[in-house]
DNA sequence: CTTATTGCAAAGGTTTTGCATCGCT
DNA sequence: AGCGATGCAAAACCTTTGCAATAAG
């Protein structure tokens, strides 16, 4: 069951257009996407949109919360939809971006004292090269 | 002491040329530093440096593993001179970037099971707004 | 009906490239 | 002396912007 739908979209405020669907669907079973395959994967469903759209619908889900910015890997920024904190493993070769659940929270135990700000976010990237690259060698 | 001189940078197989040297001085001296901060330091000493030249010595640097991109902050790559894993603390709203020491090491007690890869480095990015930004409110 | 969203084309900004010259080792 | 590095200007690239037309709520 997804949780990216219409009713999703509206609570933040925006409308459900079938450009904006598609993006959010193609994030999703992405998993992780860069903004050029985004617009080549929605492209085929929709051949009209447009790529200033998905820069303007990026900006827009990033504002509401609904997608993240994973980083840059390879030279491209790559999305993802919005769920709790997790890790990511980056692989240097290939750009796979890899979801790794983390056993509890992510910061506390590696902190030694208080932090000069408020916490909103945080962001565990583990950069290598992947098992399936490693293979090709 | 810094680490930083001619003899570590000839150590990885570069030149050291003075616009080199006075680029690694102000990465360093600044902490974190975006290529348009290091080049308006770095022209402020050798006005005839080029922009061009500050983006080879970027590419140089991090591909001989002396220094390493921090991130985007807020549109800019930010770089600082590589050293053991550490933590940032990330302003959203000032772009201030502040170095945590971590514990010990950062990544194995956040993990429940093995690495899709071989790990070769970590980045622990904490997003917020810093005490200073908060009081200004 | 109202207002956000779209698509286009142009503008803006950043980064890269090619090449002749220069200078570190 | 040889080869890497520099500086310049142009090119390439990515992203944003303005605006008229369209469509969602």
């Amino acid at each position: 069951m997804s949780m990216i739908n219409s009713t999703a979209i509206q609570a933040c405020g925006l409308k459900a257009t079938p450009q904006r669907l598609l993006i959010l669907k193609h994030i999703e079973k992405a998993g992780h996407i860069s903004i050029e395959q985004l617009f080549d994967a929605v492209q085929r469903e929709f051949p009209s949109i447009s790529l200033a759209t998905v820069y303007k619908n990026i900006d827009a889900l990033l504002a509401a919360g609904l997608i993240r910015e994973v980083g840059i890997v390879r030279g491209k920024h790559v999305f993802e939809i919005a769920k709790e904190d997790h890790i990511h493993f980056i692989c240097k070769r290939c750009g796979t971006v890899t979801d790794i659940r983390p056993r509890k929270e992510i910061l506390p135990e590696s902190l030694t004292g208080p932090l000069p700000g408020e916490k909103e976010m945080v962001e565990l990237n583990i950069y290598g090269i992947c098992n399936s690259c490693k293979n090709e060698t």
